[in-house]
DNA sequence: CTGTTAGCGCGTTCAC
DNA sequence: GTGAACGCGCTAACAG
């Protein structure tokens, strides 16, 4: 078998792992000079600069970060838990932290919880193990023993997408309870009476029960009868599972005139299932979801849905740990409330 | 304003940032012992370990990793780089690294390139400086610089999704070029004949471009008349851009019989666009795509497409990754052609 | 603008 | 099974 570079065969030497000093000594400087010229606010002559950062391109050599971090007691790591990255909510969540955190020196240690707080809690120790500069997370729930260890930590954390009865520091984010009554309230201003809703069967998924619930309370304010709710499939329900939770609504109540989803993805398999019924939508069935993801505005007929400005989320939770990492967090609010809006479409 | 947690406020006491030696003289034994402690492997007696790890629970003590792999000279860092995350074939990927990760000890430095090389090498450089001990790629086009780095480095490489003609270590990925001729053979073997194909119009997707050359050379091969190639949009090409190319392909060329697609989401956006023009998809036009995102099992009709394993590319260039850690790389293959296979659905 | 000294919080190594 | 000395590669702090 050939060998390949990274072996410590002959041709690649190894490299023997350069240092600043080994720098340093090409050049004609100190360690101290060097380490100087790798920032930009510290002073070193242009000349000796440009010398330095000569040699450091012929020499190859790369910054040792995780060493400078120890001297200087700064990572430059953020840390961020989203449930899931397989879903296009919360990786525009997470392309807005690393959008926000560009040029910042920061990075980013993107871990993903399935929608578990064990896992976070297992997650928050090992990120935490990196000191990370601040934590982003998703959602308000977390284990005791989680809460304890981001409050012993010493470092600004951002609850986000929910808004948590008891915040650790900072929260960005809205009321899904409230989205999800103001979409029932707004087809409802369209006629609809007979409603029906469709999420998955735990409370796993907190932001899914915030919604349900308030779908169930104000059908009940509205006095549209009792509310109709099928819960299919552990959370987050797939597009499938949304295509087999109408089947059972229909079976069910037959004569419902608009089904909300807990997302898109439900939706839009409700959508395509009642499609291959023969079922026309909105003229049989009305169907709405919540997330405004980019299928919605493109399958046929476009789906009714929240836009809850995932990627604002991202990049604005990323923004308050930045103030509060420069500015200590005097100046700003501590709740952060983002935008949503019923976006009408064809399917309702 | 109230004070939040982090600040150093009077409560929080900013909890001195403890280390081992002051968890250690709690307990009453040295630094040493209780660093031991924290390694399964390594010899401490029961009883003493637990007094350790009592200790650490009621302090609050978290270790610090980032000290002790400069100790090491082990970061336990692996540098992952996808072009984007808000793709589910990549995401895809980036789970099945992060599932092969698990319970080895190694967290994952994920990064998204933009499908651009110069971003690619920019965080290159970034993730370098984390001294991971691992990387994997998207593809196999690198800058010189980035490429020069990854060699010196002297860490294992893998590239994926593609076959690079000139790998730098180690390679799991398949031919996008002969997956997609594949495609058009069995489709011709349906009797199809006036092939057309949708894709974006610059060559900064790789794999893209991969995808069109074997498209094209194929119909040559089969003999099938000139290929009809609509270029629209800067790749990744989205749902909606999938939609407006079909309109171009059937201004110029409507008696069309079956367009290829670049990935699902085009294929998706051609096939919603063709319903909202009353047209019957396959009946007057067939559509297939690349990919097997789930959109195309869920929709109506559902699409024909290529499944490329995108999870299993992930695992397996983990594993890779920590067989050439473990062993020296000295066992498997440096290539390791991942599947793919047609998968024939209503939409031909 | 540049150099020197000291030490960040661990793990390696060796001694016991 | 446990401890002491030392150093990982860099930067803070101070000196000049």
């Amino acid at each position: 078998m050939k060998k390949v570079g990274f072996t410590r065969s002959e041709n690649t030497r190894r490299d023997a792992k350069l240092t600043m000093t080994e720098v340093a000594k090409h050049v004609g400087v100190s360690a101290m000079t060097v380490s100087r010229a790798f920032r930009q606010d510290a002073s070193v002559s242009e000349e000796t600069r440009k010398r330095i950062m000569d040699a450091v391109d012929e020499l190859g050599y790369v910054l040792d970060q995780s060493a400078g971090s120890l001297s200087s007691r700064r990572t430059g790591f953020i840390a961020a838990l989203v449930p899931s990255i397989n879903n296009s909510n919360f990786s525009d969540t997470a392309r807005g932290i690393t959008d926000a955190l560009e040029n910042t020196g920061l990075q980013l240690l993107l871990g993903y919880t399935d929608y578990s707080i064990e896992k976070e809690e297992q997650l928050i120790e090992s990120m935490l193990r990196r000191r990370p500069e601040g934590v982003i997370l998703t959602g308000g729930s977390h284990t005791p023993r989680a809460r304890r260890m981001l409050e012993k930590a010493g470092i600004p954390v951002v609850e986000t997408w929910e808004l948590p009865e008891n915040p650790i520091n900072y929260v960005v984010g809205f009321s899904n309870s409230e989205a999800m009554s103001l979409l029932v309230r707004e087809l409802a201003g369209k006629g609809y009476r007979k409603f029906g809703y469709i999420g998955g069967t735990t409370a796993r998924d907190t932001r899914g029960s915030q919604r349900r619930s308030g779908f169930a309370k104000t059908v009940e304010e509205l006095d549209l009868g009792p509310p109709r709710m099928i819960s299919f499939g552990v959370p987050p329900i797939s597009m499938q599972q949304g295509g087999q939770a109408i089947v059972s609504m229909l079976e069910r109540w037959p004569d419902t005139e608009v089904v909300l989803c807990v997302s898109d993805l439900s939706a839009f398999g409700a959508l395509m299932e009642c499609h291959r019924r023969g079922m026309r939508v909105p003229e049989d069935i009305a169907i709405a979801g919540f997330g405004d993801y980019e299928i919605s505005s493109t399958c046929h007929p476009r789906i009714t849905t929240i836009n809850a400005d995932c990627y604002g989320i991202g990049r604005q939770a990323a923004a308050r740990l930045l103030d509060a990492l420069q500015n200590g967090g005097e100046a700003g609010d501590e709740i952060t409330l983002t935008s949503y809006k019923v976006v009408l479409r064809e399917s309702t």
